[in-house]
DNA sequence: CTTCATAAAGATTATATATTCTTAAAATGA
DNA sequence: TCATTTTAAGAATATATAATCTTTATGAAG
């Protein structure tokens, strides 16, 4: 169970946000990102290559092959990678499951919630991926 | 996809508003229940039997059977739902899904999800069921 | 006692998500 | 050119979640 992106996702920004963090040009294999998150190898591998498909990653085919961020770390948000997996949907339906809730016709905690997730916006969107560098490096360390 | 519920829970905070609303100590069919909130039947049914065994609902069965609040509205609170159906690993785990997510080992964005964590916790449970009958009744009637 | 509508229980099916496997294409370097 | 390593692509499998179906037990009312 996830909280509230899909693993998907969390694998994606977890190796984004790795990528970001050793912030050399050059490719990086899967295996080799795989092995730093600990995470399964063909999983990133397909997750990356959806995002090669979106641009925020760029790919290089062959030996020496293997996976960079196609911009520079600050021209890159964990919101887009976020939307680029997930989508937005997590920012436009409603936390009860209730169809149509909007000002006019609110569930019950439409008020708390539309806090909360202008909040979690805010997480995503604020900073961009250069500003996570030392906190990921420190996280990847103890992993 | 859900947001942080599953749908399992979603149905269950509704299904335990709308009672709470209604506000009869009389038992509900799950037939109404479900009619009321425009989900299946024997789902919504399943879910409160489950809820039944958590405590929360009071089932009657045969005929006129049905399932009502084992307690007063005033004495529910939804994180007490939540907690039967989903459990508080939404509570406990990481946002990132990096392991062992922690003060001393935190992710990247630890600390911003911690304060929306804990505002998400207060919207569950600073409030009882008998605080949102007005809004749901609104709901519900626009569904 | 019989009928009928209901919850309970468990099995089954469907769907979405996660994960792995297989093959092909690309690119490097010998 | 050839061997090797890698991504790309898509198929296949596994798992979790959602939803439905079937049968049984229950209890109210005639």
């Amino acid at each position: 169970m996830t909280i509230i992106f899909s693993k998907k996702c969390e694998y994606g920004l977890q190796a984004c946000l790795y990528l970001a963090a050793i912030n050399t040009g050059a490719v990086i294999p899967s295996g080799e990102i795989a092995k730093q998150l600990k995470i399964p190898k063909e999983f990133i591998s397909k997750i990356l290559q959806s995002l090669t498909t979106s641009g925020l990653i760029y790919s290089k085919k062959g030996k020496l092959g293997g996976f960079s961020l196609a911009k520079d770390p600050s021209k890159i948000k964990l919101i887009d990678i976020v939307t680029a997996i997930d989508g937005l949907q997590l920012f436009e339906k409603c936390v009860l499951g209730f169809p149509n809730c909007s000002p006019d016709t609110p569930c019950p905690v439409h008020d708390k919630w539309g806090e909360l997730r202008t909040k979690a916006y805010q997480m995503l969107t604020d900073e961009t991926l250069d500003a996570f560098t030392e906190k990921t490096l420190r996280k990847i360390k103890n992993l």
